[in-house]
DNA sequence: CCAAGTCACTTACTTTTTGGAAGTCACTTG
DNA sequence: CAAGTGACTTCCAAAAAGTAAGTGACTTGG
């Protein structure tokens, strides 16, 4: 091999996270501000309540967004990031700097095929 | 909501690909040169050929990586970045970075470190 | 007051993806 | 010519995601 590599678990372990359908998605709308439940619903858009609450009960276990109920009267809960969670910015801004130089939103052109025959 | 936040869908189908399982490690062997399938599944060490051959083929399609069969005798396959795929080092790089500073490896246990310089 | 609605989730059930192991195909080596 | 090796596939079970309907606290309208 060119290069050896050293196992990262650190890394495993991010990428486990930001590996995971939805969270990158997460992670940019609550990087513009704090969200309710629903208005990450909404911005979202194709995603199952089931599991935005699922991957916000993840991402708040690992200490990435913190939950926030305002006992109204009408309870409200607020989502936000927390220190660690505000620090994945620049990840998620290199990875919308790469979306908008690489990332064709057309249909893209079928894979080439393999050798066959 | 505090910001408003426009929808990009290219940044959705970046997200798309990299919010899948083993990409993010996948990518991160490939930064360090090409590799054969079999030394992909040794230093990922825990996925399924099945899901390595399905996710190459979805990083393939989506030109980030490239196939390059050597016809050998012993033939062999190698999986390289495309120029595209190369362009994805600085979300690698920083989510590397952030999991240096954030990610604590070992199971967590009552306290919590605050950021220690 | 009661019915209907909102918000933040859950539960139950179906479909899709993943994991694990074994099989295939084209050679190579003993 | 029986046994590998490398790169995949296939088959099947398990886990994750999608879908829809339900729950519980509280609000608004008639």
């Amino acid at each position: 091999m060119e290069h050896p590599l050293t196992r990262c678990a650190r890394y495993e372990k991010a990428s486990e996270l930001m590996g995971k359908r939805w969270t990158g998605l997460i992670l940019r709308i609550l990087l513009a501000g704090p969200r309710r439940f629903g208005e990450l619903t909404d911005e979202i858009g194709s995603i199952s309540e089931r599991v935005l609450s699922e991957r916000l009960k993840e991402l708040e276990a690992e200490g990435v967004v913190s939950r926030h109920v305002d006992a109204g009267p009408p309870i409200r809960v607020a989502y936000q990031l927390t220190e660690k969670g505000q620090a994945l910015w620049k990840v998620v801004d290199e990875l919308a700097r790469w979306a908008e130089r690489w990332v064709d939103v057309k249909p893209a052109s079928a894979a080439r095929k393999r050798k066959s025959a």
